[in-house]
DNA sequence: CTGAAAGCGCTTACAG
DNA sequence: CTGAAAGCGCTTACAG
């Protein structure tokens, strides 16, 4: 029977008109080859000015765009750049998200977005999977790779940014505010105004911003003889800052100012002093935050914290994206962008004591 | 002179060591072919014990891991969903957009993350970069397509699912809260309250979830009488939020009770009739806000608010994108999700009046 | 400037 | 179960 053809293999014997509308179909409208479209497509591609208008009408009519994922087979440039992100209840990394998408975008690049737990073992799986899209460039904000995948993936020739964390062992680029030089200053100011005794609340214990905010502190303190009296972890979750807070209440010496790791858990320990324990800030207990994300300014809030320029961060964390797409294992680099004290009522016991003593 | 073709071409005579390794890699050191080495890492596809630990064993010695992008071309599957967001600065949508991305992170896909400004010329520019990437489907997080742009998408098997969104002239699916109910009640609960006199801020006016609200609101005023006496346009944008409030403070006849349509807005404006005007909330002026995002419980603010339950309408958003996906040309649906009114102190009048009046 | 052709890394009927 | 081969949609030397 002549008629057992009729079924076409899927594969092999596809119809123009099943779905997609390729170069092919758009060479056949404009009457010229199917290199002569790929070229018009591409910058700097030698097309006349004829063709090229020809080809863009008939692309036009039919609704063509080139498909990227093809392209990319091709040149080795998907321009996808995984994000892997693990915090997003902290406002400042939806603050850093928009503005990495916007600035990527503006360069023909997109974010694949990748959440992770904070914890390490987590990360290394999510990457693996990032690196099955051929993605241009990895960053990485607020989780740390292992240093084996680290390896891997620049043997693989995929650069990798660190947003916000910094890791010794693994030679990776980094953007951080010199987080250890923001712990001191805040020491420096609770001591300057006038406190005595200091606690600190600590984010997770992994994550280098942590340690070095901490370190700074305490350092911070050390050089005026100085130490911290009260010390908790809230893991940079809020569930777990509230807990810390009620530690904090309940404590035998509750010290007189108070450093929280970050803003996100800063805003919620102010809410358990002020409205579950009846304490006043500053008066009773002064706070300070890190990161300067915009409910910090709040005025039901008024926290002094340390900025992280989310910009300025992005702008230096895309330079050296850029840096290391263009220029294959080119060394990494540090960058320390610089953080800014703001001082708000949260800290400000001077405000009001010298007023007093005068 | 011989040496003229030292330099490779860069195309046709990759050598083997250069950069990626593919299946044939695989292939050579397992001792298969480079089909079995594809069927290994295709779910269902057919292949031997001893042929899979062989390929696996020198997948992993390589580091080999199948290249999606060009799978995609093949099966025209690309496991990306595109994202399309406005508004990263409502903690509404980090929410979601964390939701949605371990949601569908566990399905096998990711998002692609592309930024819009909300009005609705630029999102088309938008939606059709998208596409030449190739995604399985997109969401619309808080923006609207142009009509056209819907037609050209269904036309070419790209589901979308609006999120947060609804467009009656273009048959897309969306997900929503009712936002006309969520007014309605509203306004219910101010009149059970005892307020008698109302303002409203709106946000952007181009958008579903804004109208919808309004109406509902002015709807379950009207039911008793009542009418909007005060209105000022927020935009569902802080700066514009905080100006409409210094409007409302430096008003004539200030209402008595404030619908404010989103929370972003609310908190903004709460800060300034207390901080700025010094009105107490709720004793001077009652606020509602709209979504329930976590800075509405609060105890600084304790903003009674309509609930979206961005988990539940998550659930929802990847149900009809799965649906979409697996079944072609099926028909839009539109799911609403129920909301609920969260009472808090912001509007509570009778907590304190009855007891007066007892 | 232009077309024919090879090939990016993969999947999948087909025929053993 | 397995290998040889075609082809997804594109880019890019090559030779006119």
């Amino acid at each position: 029977m002549p008629k057992q053809q009729e079924t076409p293999h899927r594969l092999h014997t596809k119809p123009t008109s099943s779905g997609r509308i390729t170069s092919y179909d758009v060479a056949r409208l404009a009457g010229v080859s199917q290199s002569a479209v790929s070229r018009v497509f591409t910058d700097g591609a030698s097309a006349s000015a004829k063709t090229s208008a020809k080809v863009k009408q008939a692309a036009k009519t039919l609704g063509y765009r080139p498909n990227r994922l093809a392209r990319s087979l091709l040149t080795g440039r998907s321009y996808i750049v995984g994000l892997v992100v693990a915090y997003l209840d902290n406002y400042f990394y939806p603050d850093v998200l928009e503005k990495l998408s916007k600035s990527l975008q503006q360069q023909g690049y997109h974010l694949l977005i990748f959440m992770a737990a904070q914890t390490a073992d987590n990360i290394d799986n999510v990457v693996e999977e990032i690196l099955e899209y051929q993605v241009d460039a990895i960053v990485t904000a607020s989780v740390a790779l292992s240093s084996e995948l680290a390896d891997k993936c620049q043997s693989a020739g995929i650069p990798i940014v660190q947003f916000n964390r910094i890791q010794e062992q693994s030679h990776l680029s980094s953007v951080t505010t010199d987080n250890f030089q923001g712990g001191r200053e805040i020491a420096h100011h609770l001591i300057t105004q006038g406190y005595q005794s200091f606690g600190y609340i600590a984010g997770w214990e992994g994550a280098s911003t942590q340690r070095d905010r901490e370190a700074g502190f305490r350092s911070g303190l050390a050089e005026y003889g100085f130490d911290v009296s009260f010390r908790a972890v809230g893991n940079f979750r809020t569930e777990q800052a509230h807990e810390a807070a009620l530690q904090l209440v309940n404590s035998k010496n509750r010290p007189r100012a108070l450093f929280v790791a970050n803003d996100a858990m800063a805003l919620i320990i102010m809410d358990v002093l002020r409205h579950k324990a009846g304490l006043a800030v500053p008066d009773d207990i002064a706070v300070v935050g890190y990161d300067d994300t915009s409910p910090a300014a709040w005025p039901s809030y008024e926290l002094t914290s340390y900025s992280q320029p989310a910009d300025v961060m992005v702008d230096k964390a895309i330079e050296l994206l850029m840096y290391h797409i263009q220029n294959d294992q080119t060394p990494s680099r540090q960058v320390f962008v610089p953080g800014e004290l703001k001082i708000r009522n949260s800290s400000n016991m001077l405000a009001s004591k010298i007023s007093e003593r005068e």
